[in-house]
DNA sequence: TTCGCTCTAGAGCGGCTACTCTAGCAAAAT
DNA sequence: ATTTTGCTAGAGTAGCCGCTCTAGAGCGAA
């Protein structure tokens, strides 16, 4: 019997649907992109689709996850590295490099219009959680050894400093222009300088 | 022949449906809002809701240009007692209050889920760009008179101004504990402190 | 009253959507 | 060679959606 007949196939596949769900999603929102688009775009059938993924929302699920994974490493790679202050700019940094690309902010305005869906919830949650503990963590050491301001407590400028990348991301176009390559870096650094 | 009949009745019912489907865009977003649900929280009927609006768009704009309006009237409310920092202060303690709606962020949400449909797209622009000159005219101000932070233009630290309040808008959740009364206003000042 | 108009209700409709079903093909296992 | 199974295509379907249409009630003007 033929179990898995080409496992490389099956990925490439599974990933071509996820990369042109991704660019549709981000030039048009979720709800107004149909799994009809996806099929033209990505040149299969909707059997096809179906095949690789049970619903269209588990194709957002599924981009999603790979964010998150993306992230989580990402994350232990600068800890490999750097602590306090430095690991916060390096993920700053992070940030402002994946706003380069041409479809980030569509797709951060997409996630946001379907955020409520509990299965994105969970996941974007999961994400969001797993960033808080980062900034805590590397703030609550910065602020222990003075590189960064004392008046606001390491939970606070956290939050604050999700607030600033999340509104960064919104307002992405994707434009490279080289004076912006380090603005999310340098405000992230005025927020938290010492007074 | 029988012209306005009656033009506050008019008003109210108009209102009526806007503040309806306000509230379930923030719950469910804009798409996964149907005419027919809106018709009937608003306890009207179809025939009702398409002779006040030609257009389920026409009620997400309404509502958008309603908020633009409110907008002018703070910042210019808020020019009549303050300049520099000051100024700056208060429209942010303005957004924190908005943000006790237990339903402003459900909204962000959804607004941001349709953000490129151009009707759309239009108005946030504008309320954008009314934002975006306020905070450049009294960001300059503050910087003349050493109010703030000078290792940064004006024009930086509107953005970045425009980046935080967006992002702590995105995660409002309509709580209103006491001591996030003013988290808005503390992360902006200490954005914009001198170091 | 009798027009003329606004406003309201609600049935109805064309169109689109996510998803299903069936049939066939390619290839691995027997 | 035959069977089994993964994979793919694409027609088909039920249901929902935004919106239209018609009929009439309410009200002001002549």
């Amino acid at each position: 019997m033929g179990r898995i007949v080409d496992e490389r196939r099956h990925a490439e596949r599974r990933e071509a649907i996820l990369h042109e769900a991704y660019r549709q999603f981000a030039v048009a929102g979720y709800d107004r992109t149909s799994t009809a688009s996806i099929c033209r775009g990505a040149g299969i059938s909707s059997g096809t689709f179906f095949h690789y993924f049970p619903a269209k929302l588990d194709v957002l699920v599924g981009i999603l996850s790979a964010g998150l994974q993306q992230t989580r490493q990402a994350l232990s790679r600068i800890e490999t590295h750097s602590i306090g202050l430095p690991a916060v700019l390096a993920y700053a940094g992070g940030v402002q490099a994946e706003m380069s690309d041409p479809h980030f902010g569509g797709f951060v305005h997409a996630v946001a219009g379907v955020e409520l869906l509990p299965e994105v919830a969970t996941v974007l949650e999961d994400e969001a959680s797993l960033i808080r503990a980062f900034l805590v963590r590397h703030l609550s050491d910065a602020s222990a050894r003075s590189e960064i301001r004392g008046d606001a407590s390491p939970v606070h400028l956290a939050m604050w400093t999700q607030w600033l990348l999340d509104g960064a991301a919104q307002h992405a176009t994707g434009t490279t222009s080289p004076s912006a390559e380090d603005d999310v870096v340098a405000a992230v650094r005025a927020l938290l300088s010492p007074p």
